[in-house]
DNA sequence: CAACAAACAGTCAAGCCTGACTTTTTGTTG
DNA sequence: CAACAAAAAGTCAGGCTTGACTGTTTGTTG
């Protein structure tokens, strides 16, 4: 329980202040967990992130489960997907899962945990988005145009970080969808 | 002079040890210039990295026009093209800009010099690649294609700071132009 | 119920970063 | 060439962060 409320607290202030100006002290402080209970559990302040990268992981299953539930079928199915994709890749999230990936560029402990773990979840989302758009990876050039679909929300994640993109990323995600869509054509339903 | 040595130090910090690791003392010590001299060129830190961000942009921009020249006409052209972003969005110069942007998201004065320039070089970018594509934006969905592409080497970037991703951005690539071609046929060259 | 281990709480010193302050050098102008 | 301003150099104190250390509570087992 505590552990939970320190992953959490990791988390929001790894969005709102960014992997630098997530202090230990600070966590625990949010957390309204003492400073030794926090030593305890996590040593270092890397062992903290790690943990919460883990947890991360989870929610971010959880979250494109609930959202993939959602999905209409038919010919608009498609349009969906990639909206759904490009909304998670726009959430908060994303932002955490950014600043870890940013932070460790330049930490190899940190690399070492989060390189493989990042590498598990992108295979896992390349697995579900297969799925979800019924593609057939056996058709050249397919599994290609779903990979490119998932680095072009990562593109346009990275985009929203800074200003509000809503917008911009529908007009161009449509338009990708109809595209995705004729390539995809005679694979999909 | 001293300038430009601060600035250029600042970038190669940013590079290998991030934002966060850029100490100021550390760029000093680097550029070979004094702590006091480097406080009367920019007082702040922020000054200093506002200023590597406008340093930076210049020789985005260079690096892109001379790339550019050097990219062969006919059918191969829109391959030629995108492979050029995607390096582009793969080099340090990248990485530097990766660590400027993640920073800004929560410094709002950092944010308030980041974004107008980066939008500024964004549509700087758009417009050459249009350029280098021959594409004609009055056709629907044209637009949006451009802009997807860019998207997508911006994502493309984002993977591989962490790991080398260099084949699998080429094949990625590689699938991308065909499809782009495609969308844009008739209205280039 | 007593004893022991694990979880939790609070304090604190060492180290680092930033930016202010003082001094020295360089260069320009009258 | 003298005087003054601008640039460069060096020093340093204040503030913050980390993780080590010590004390206290909770819970479990014999």
């Amino acid at each position: 329980m505590m552990r939970a409320r320190l992953l959490e607290a990791t988390l929001d202030c790894l969005v709102e202040r960014g992997f630098a100006g997530t202090s230990t002290t600070l966590v625990s402080e949010r957390a309204g967990v003492s400073r030794g209970a926090q030593l305890h559990h996590f040593p270092t302040k890397n062992d903290l992130v790690v943990a919460a990268v883990e947890h991360l992981t989870e929610r971010r299953g959880a979250e494109l489960a609930a959202a993939a539930a959602t999905l209409p079928d038919g010919p608009r199915r498609t349009r969906a997907v990639v909206q759904m994709l490009g909304d998670h890749f726009a959430s908060p999230v994303f932002d955490a899962a950014l600043e870890l990936w940013v932070a460790a560029r330049s930490d190899e402990h940190l690399l070492a945990a989060v390189g493989p773990l990042e590498q598990r979840v992108g295979r896992e989302t390349h697995r579900l988005t297969v799925e979800l758009l019924g593609a057939d990876e056996s058709v050249p050039g397919v599994r290609e145009m779903v990979q490119a679909t998932l680095d072009l929300v990562r593109g346009l994640g990275l985009a929203n970080t800074i200003s509000d993109d809503t917008r911009r990323r529908r007009r161009i995600l449509d338009t990708w969808a109809d595209t995705l869509d004729t390539v995809l054509k005679g694979t999909t339903r």
